[in-house]
RNA sequence: GGGGACGUAGCUCAAUUGGUUAGAGUACCGGACUGUCGAUCCGGUGGUUGCGGGUUCGAGUCCCGUCGUCCUCGCCA
């Protein structure tokens, strides 16, 4: 090793031993006689001493160092003088003295200082990652990454899991989300699909005897990205043989109780709530309910039909939802701008007809302009279903049910966030249960898996499935955290008839079928236990854990939002040779121009 | 594919709403300084205002297009 110790290590213990430290320039402080340097690695900060009996050669050395080269010292330990000892630093105690100094590399003037207080743009940040990276913040929260993963593997380790590695070269599925995917040039005209989750391989491993298996395995989805989703994300992916649904909820909930005692410093109380879809919808307009808070929906279909307001009786009449939420004492923090604003976003984010309001006055009246449409007492019959207080501000939408949910669940998130009504620190868990095997498919009209056909039904809504597919309930469950959907399982089906049975409800017709997972039919034929598992978005959990709001701020080498990565220059054109080895043409309309024969440095 | 925000010195930002020579902090370069830790003090370099058009006597500012980053709807079993 070139060094003895850490720059994050020493003490007053160490105060008279002589050590070799390496590491980062990170700030230098000259005064002439005597020059200061905070050395920096990942362990923390050590403060280097250049003085008279340094000697004038090393002095003279460390008059030109710069932010960022990398250097090895030697030197003593030394108390620091009365006065001049730095609380703010772990190793604030002491600094070391040097006696010789070698400069290991030297660097360019970095184009952002991992110490600097403002963040510097996001694409700088990751066109120049390693610097980045290099931020206390970023180490900081891999090392939280690198913890949570040792701790999974330990906590299934110890429940007998076996951690199994699946392809990442399989087979394209037609359902799902787009596949990213690789062209074979053995097999001429055909691709590789990268896995949008090792589902398939895990049943296998079930069918196979592996009755508990694990693994942290990178998934692939070729869709739009967000704050919190990237194209190239990891699952902790788990799944169980000679289980209900209850087994699995229970060996998350264990987990979720490790991670939170190690990393939040308190007992999570078992078992974790469970909530049905139907309640959420009904209380939050979503699947995935932020509980840090309440401002919950409230149904007004009933005060609504009697309303002599046009808006909100038709939209009863013809079958739909009149629904809204409280926003306690905001009145006063929305003007009618703010309003104006608000009903902008349900109108264009969530194609809402329209938002009404109401301001609590003084007195318990409601005001708005359309207060007129309504009668007193129903007004006031409103303000009471709503528990409004003088300064509340109520928002009501009327329309179909699933506008109501996503246009209230829209209002609701953001009302939260903007008048702060829960603590940034928080966490809360809890699972929605019983989703709906089916949904509609809003291209064919048919029906639509909404986990993934591999669901096992609810055992009381077998029956269902050809009378009433759209009210049939599968043994799905979901993981939320703070409103986001931290991961999802299902029972899985284990018997190939019903498999048969929800491919032809999906439309996917026996041939298609076997030519896409012929082999879990076949499998499911030769003894396969009932079983189940989960998947839990591994990049989201920590971005929770670490207190975020941005799933790249978790991931070492994240993606942008139109999915390139502005460090390595990736997706990038290919030499003419291997797509001739891959019998690849590009059309001249469809990124022709890209498609030239050398890679193209795209700085 | 739709909606929105942003793009000015290496970096973070400003520029009195269209006005004459585009500023500040920091970084960088030079100088001073023996106890600093966001060191301080003095001086200096640094700009195709993302790019391309247009309107105007005059554009960082207005308009159109384009590129890039972010947020969001659709999409994500």
């Amino acid at each position: 090793m070139l060094r003895t110790h850490t720059c994050g290590e020493l003490n007053d213990k160490h105060v008279g031993q002589e050590v070799t430290l390496c590491g980062w320039v990170d700030t230098a402080r000259d005064h002439s006689g005597v020059l200061f340097v905070d050395l920096r690695d990942r362990y923390g900060r050590t403060q280097l001493v250049f003085g008279p009996e340094s000697g004038q050669a090393v002095l003279g050395q460390a008059k030109s160092l710069r932010s960022e080269y990398v250097i090895q010292a030697t030197g003593k330990v030394a108390p620091r003088p009365e006065g001049t000892v730095n609380a703010k630093l772990p190793t604030g105690q002491i600094e070391v003295r040097v006696e010789r100094l070698t400069v290991l590399n030297s660097s360019l003037t970095p184009p952002l200082q991992p110490s600097q207080k403002e963040l510097p743009g996001e694409d700088l940040r990751l066109k120049y990652r390693y610097l980045d990276l290099r931020r206390a913040e970023m180490q900081k929260t891999l090392f939280l990454r690198h913890r949570m993963t040792k701790i999974m593997r330990d906590y299934f380790d110890q429940l007998g899991f076996i951690d199994v590695e699946t392809p990442v070269l399989g087979r394209s599925t037609p359902e799902g989300a787009r596949d990213y995917l690789v062209p074979s040039r053995v097999q001429p005209g055909t691709l590789y699909a990268l896995p949008q989750s090792p589902q398939l391989y895990k049943q296998i491993m079930m069918i196979a005897g592996y009755d508990r298996y694990m693994q942290i395995a990178r998934c692939f989805r070729d869709e739009d990205l967000r704050a919190d989703r990237q194209p190239e994300f990891t699952q902790l992916d788990l799944e169980m043989a000679f289980v209900d649904l209850d087994d699995i909820l229970r060996v998350i909930d264990g987990l979720m109780a490790r991670l939170v005692k190690e990393f939040c410093g308190r007992e999570l109380k078992l078992p974790l709530p469970r909530m049905t879809y139907d309640e959420a919808m009904e209380r939050f307009g979503h699947d995935a309910p932020d509980l840090r808070f309440g401002m919950e929906l409230i149904d007004l279909g009933d005060l609504a039909a009697e309303a002599e307001f046009r808006v909100f009786r038709s939209a009863v009449e013809s079958g739909g939802r009149v629904r809204g939420i409280n926003a306690k004492g905001a009145a006063g923090r929305y003007s009618r701008k703010g309003i104006d604003e608000l009903t902008t976003y349900v109108q264009q984010d969530f194609a809402a007809k329209g938002l009404a309001w109401f301001k609590v006055e003084e007195g318990g009246t409601l005001a708005s302009p359309i207060a007129k449409n309504f009668d007193a007492t129903l007004l006031e019959r409103i303000a009471q279903r709503m528990e409004a207080e003088p300064g509340d501000l109520l928002l009501i939408v009327a329309d179909e049910f699933e506008v109501t949910c996503k246009a209230l669940y829209g209002l609701r998130k953001r009302l939260g966030a903007e008048l702060k009504l829960y603590d940034l620190k928080e966490m809360n868990f809890s699972w929605v249960v019983e989703f709906p095997m089916f949904a509609v498919d809003e291209e064919d009209g048919g029906w639509t898996a909404m986990h993934h056909p591999f669901t096992t039904p609810r055992a009381e809504d077998v029956e269902r499935l050809d009378s009433e597919p759209g009210r049939c309930r599968a043994q799905a469950y979901d993981l939320v955290v703070n409103g986001y959907e931290a991961g999802g399982g299902t029972i899985r089906i284990h018997d190939q008839k019903l498999q048969q049975k929800v491919f032809r409800l999906l439309g996917i017709d026996a041939e298609t079928a076997a030519a896409r997972f012929g082999f879990l039919l076949d499998a499911l034929q030769y003894g396969a236990p009932p079983h189940g598992g989960i998947a839990l978005g591994l990049d989201r959990l920590v971005m929770l854990f670490a207190g975020m709001t941005n799933i790249r701020d978790c991931i070492a080498f994240p993606k942008t939002q139109r999915a390139t990565d502005l460090m390595t220059g990736a997706p990038g054109a290919v030499d003419a040779k291997q797509l001739r080895e891959l019998g690849i043409t590009f059309r001249r309309d469809e990124g022709g121009e890209r498609g030239g024969c050398t890679c193209r440095d795209r700085s």
